[in-house]
RNA sequence: GGGUAGGUAGUCAAGUGGCCAACGACAACAGACUGUAAAUCUGUCCUCUUCGGAGUUCGAUGGUUCGAAUCCAUCCCUGCCCA
């Protein structure tokens, strides 16, 4: 791919990826084929939906003919990062880390392309292969030297914490050395000149080209993006089920799907740039379209679409499309109106099993829906169905008092539960 | 080490002997209205409940008292100032 044919930071400005950038970079870019990285920490068993941004970033740096590095951080990882964090983390431990090392590895290779025959192949790389080897008089002898506490202190993520509450611990003070380290190693074996990541990296990420300029006497770029947010200022990717994974055992493909539908308009305008490829002619028409016929939301579908397909493939998203269709294009159809099959392949829907027996003696909604745990309590359970928010075969609960028993029974052994309008449960008798 | 201000539910933040499961705000969940949107209004929001209540909370532990988030003692933690 000829790296003149695209402007990688005009494209990246017009989405909306570009938060802070180091003069130079573009210059850079335009030079010749630039070796850039982003670094995973493997604080969880999976990457979630805000690192979907930084892997969007390496996709982007490949496909303009650059070379990208994911880095996952075993070292980086067992230190902690302070940045954004008001107060101390608590440290993992070695076995969960090595094995949330694995996971994330696994999910970025899916992402990018490493086949060997590209010039510009994406390689993964990770920081305890160089820092196991450092003895720790190492590295604040010749690490440490370059760069002095004024230096390290000044930085915001440190600032908030000497001015805050909580202070810090000496190992979270010395993760920004730690991380700038990499980013020399990678710049004096790698040849890589570029480190990109989210706004809260920029101070961890200027350590590290203040390094290389002091160390090595290198010139290193570095760019970042904004973090994502809500417009109603939730944090992102978290709904009431928690994080949006991008693993599919965690998060199914069809809830997966259904954040991007959920997105709200405002949200909408912005993410279909950040999370899609469309071109800019494409992405116009779809503002168009949502301005004249917001009630068919096409920035939302196009948005889940997308995004979904990138993450899950086509089989992922063909699946999220069709549960979806059960669910909700014809919501008013009788529950009964839904084959045993149907049921059954259903994704996303939390299910639970029950004694046929009790419900044919039958048994009141109450105690039905805390016992198959739908809800963690009878209190609980009460409480929302007083509210008007359960819903039991698409019909809504309008008594405590309902006797759940056989008349119930979908194709003779299943029970269709909703709390509220978008989350269902399964109970099947047993 | 000395001085000083603090530690209250997911967060912020009132409360300074009984009317306190604890004002208020935000977040969250649900309902109405909608477009599986926003805004607005309403309900819920420590745990359990036979809805009458019951149980466990206000950094920790002991104590005073009929009664403590509130008073006393000791300890732990944090900020700030001084050494």
């Amino acid at each position: 791919m000829d790296i003149q044919a695209m402007n990688l930071i005009e494209e990246l400005s017009w989405r909306g990826m570009i938060q802070d950038i180091m003069p130079g970079t573009e210059a850079q870019l335009k030079k010749e084929m630039t070796t850039g990285y982003i670094g995973f920490d493997p604080t969880a068993d999976s990457l979630h939906i805000g690192s979907l941004v930084p892997i969007l970033l390496l996709v982007h740096l490949q496909k303009a003919g650059h070379k990208p590095i994911a880095l996952v951080g075993g070292a980086t990882g067992m230190v902690g990062d302070p940045s954004g964090k008001s107060e101390e983390r608590n440290l993992l431990s070695e076995d969960i880390l090595n094995h949330n090392l694995a996971c994330v590895k696994r999910q970025l290779e899916k992402y990018l392309d490493f086949s060997p025959s590209r010039p510009n192949a994406a390689e993964m790389a990770n920081n305890y292969d160089w820092f196991r080897q450092i003895s720790f008089l190492d590295f604040i002898r010749d690490v440490g030297k370059h760069i002095t506490v004024n230096y390290m202190s000044s930085k915001d993520s440190v600032r908030k914490r000497l001015d805050g509450e909580n202070g810090m611990s000496f190992t979270e003070f010395t993760y920004q050395l730690v991380q700038g380290y990499d980013f020399y190693w990678l710049y004096t074996n790698k040849n890589c000149k570029l480190q990109m990541g989210g706004s809260d990296q920029w101070g961890n990420i200027t350590t590290g080209t203040e390094l290389i300029r002091r160390k090595a006497g290198g010139e290193a770029f570095a760019f970042t993006c904004p973090l994502v947010t809500k417009a109603d200022g939730g944090k992102f990717g978290k709904t009431e089920k928690g994080n949006i994974w991008l693993d599919p055992v965690k998060t199914s493909p069809y809830l997966f799907y259904q954040f991007w539908l959920n997105a709200k308009d405002a949200d909408a305008e912005k993410w279909i740039k950040l999370f899609t490829f469309l071109p800019k002619d494409t992405i116009a028409d779809l503002l168009r379209q949502q301005s004249e016929h917001p009630e068919a939301r096409p920035l939302q579908k196009t948005l889940a679409h997308e995004v979904t397909l990138f993450v899950h493939g086509e089989e992922g998203y063909h699946k999220a499309i069709a549960d979806t269709e059960k669910f909700f294009s014809n919501q008013s159809a009788p529950a009964d109106s839904l084959s045993e099959q149907d049921l059954e392949s259903i994704d996303g829907v939390a299910r639970f099993d029950y004694p046929a027996a009790k419900i044919a003696r039958g048994i009141d909604i109450v105690t039905f829906l805390a016992e198959t745990g739908i809800f963690s309590s009878k209190g609980e359970a009460r409480k929302l169905v007083e509210g008007g928010g359960v819903s039991v075969n698409r019909k809504k609960v309008e008594t405590v008092k309902l006797a759940v028993d056989n008349s119930l029974l979908l194709h003779g052994k299943y029970i269709l539960v909703q709390k509220g309008k978008k989350n269902y449960y399964l109970v099947k008798t047993t």
